[in-house]
DNA sequence: GATGAATGAGGATTCATTCAT
DNA sequence: TATGAATGAATCCTCATTCAT
């Protein structure tokens, strides 16, 4: 008998020391190699768990957006009984939770956009997870808008939220600047719908 | 007997050819390989003008804000008897206008942020950018707003505008939706202020 | 407490996987992986029976050999009251015989042949193999000709039948014409003979 | 300007290199490395003049084939006005020749046909040459016997030929002999005619 | 006996760069 | 100036093998 159950120790170990690479060093600087190093394994089993590096790169994002998606519904459903605003409210507070994970994977997602416009894969994933934020904006905003409203500030929303997202990352900006200034623009459109 | 003016006509000729491979292929795709083939030059040549491929790429970004801000520059003096809400939209409207070359343009931009968060040089230029960007919208917006509601909608808008690029990019939104939605961001906040 | 009988077992198995995966894959794409796969059972197995690849492939070519001669055997029993001429026909025959395993093991052969001049050990087994079908055909041939004569007409049956294979595997040539092409020569020597 | 006509030089160089290292080593052991120490540049290289191993490899058949049609062509050509069997030997010979190349090429030749049975272009190669060898067989007998005669002598031959190099290649048997017993198929085959 | 996990050595190939011309 | 030749470093991947279970 094999030693067993280690594909669920390694695989998270090697999604883990992906996101770590790319965040450190860049979607071009995490080879096969550094993301061995960093997982203490060889190179090699990248192969042998996820049949390649892509396969593994695809993980990662998919582990990425699943991570997302499962805090956004807690807090959404920690939230289910509060006003349409606190409950937008609380959609981008969890995009930029200040934990160290999210930090990092912050970073390491702006690496799968831009390698998502070249990559069949990428571009499907990151299309998913667009679709889904958008859908629950525009369903979480539906309490106090009309449907084109609601459209509308969704995707502005979105928008704003990748771009501050970006200038984090870049700048090493203030997370807490962003939401605030996010804030300001829901307040501004919360009072404007009166 | 060396020609004279020879760098005057490559080094655009390069530039332009690298900013299409990145469009094209991406940042890992643009190899000095395909760059020279695109160009119809050797290799070899870009050594020769930049130095090494980086050189090559830090020019290319310069290049790209170069223009950006030109065309800005422009677009604002042509605007400069135009009220307050209209310059800021000349602005918006530049950033989304809808030429091949900013398309292409766009897209090798976001391949140029995510290199920047690991590459000294190209973070320089994209926080060159960023702050100049932010000091125009925040003396244009100061017209009709205090200093602080000026920088805090001066730094949204650049977030939703790079939150936009990026989502066309990505999705292959049409830009005049970008644009609109936008418009409507300046309409309530210019309302608001009254 | 160890399964007992399993040699007899996993061997053989192991082994016709082995001379599949030549014949489909070339002696180059056979692996022990693809060999395990279609063994059903996991290539480390190889080692645990065989002592590593090439024991595998030793063994595989030891079993071709020993097939060729133990079929060769029968038929020339039967034909142990034949005529000289009779009797060569059967064993040219016997090398042609059209059964599915026969076709691949000739293609396997080939395999063999190429890796047999750089590897020691198969370059034995495959003297071993020459010499006992020469010496078969001499002593067959002695009934009728000369000891001279019996050695060269052996060598001369020995480099058609090989080459006849050859073509065979390479042009997937018609093997029944193989086998008549070396019946006209087999009529002329036997004929010239008087 | 560049240093000009490596191409002429290296080419040749670096297929010399692969026939050597099939000699040597066998298919499965000419490496691209291999063959670039034995040539004495950077394996590297091997992509820049072929588009990588593969394209050496057919480019080292093609002309292990080429050679060999050459040689034999001048070789009809002086025995222009011979006897149909002097012809017939002389293409005989020729397949014997004792050059220290021709002793190389047969065995790097025994690998490509190993290896032609699963290698597409390979396969192909082989077909040309087997063909032309069977047609310039034809044309020749064909002086003195009836086209089927011709053709089936012809495939005979051929198959006699190869069979013969076989056994050369993995007895180191002299080669003179396969030369004298394929002439005495030829002596009885010429003499049953009348 | 049998397995999947894990690895190290080695494979072809790509790439930015240097160099002689 | 401009080139193709040439390379060394580095990439991903494959493979035969070993090992703990």
């Amino acid at each position: 008998m094999p030693k067993v159950g280690m594909p669920e120790i390694r695989k998270p170990q090697l999604i883990k020391a992906a996101i770590e690479a790319i965040d450190e060093l860049g979607f071009a600087g995490a080879t096969v190699s550094v993301i061995g190093k960093k997982a203490g394994v060889s190179p090699a089993i990248i192969n042998h768990y996820f049949g390649g590096k892509n396969g593994l790169l695809e993980e990662t994002m998919k582990s990425l957006i699943r991570e997302f998606f499962e805090i956004l519904d807690t807090q959404l459903t920690a939230e289910r009984s509060s006003s349409c605003k606190q409950q937008v409210n609380a959609i981008v507070n969890t995009c930029f939770s200040q934990s160290q994970t999210t930090a990092q994977a912050m970073k390491a997602w702006i690496g799968f956009w831009a390698s998502a416009m070249h990559t069949e894969n990428l571009a499907r994933l990151q299309k998913v997870y667009a679709r889904r934020l958008n859908s629950i904006l525009v369903v979480t905003l539906r309490q106090s808008f009309s449907i084109e409203e609601s459209r509308h500030i969704a995707a502005t929303l979105a928008a704003l939220i990748d771009g501050m997202w970006l200038r984090s990352c870049l700048a090493g900006d203030e997370k807490h600047s962003s939401e605030s200034l996010i804030g300001e623009y829901l307040d501004i459109v919360f009072r404007t719908k009166d």
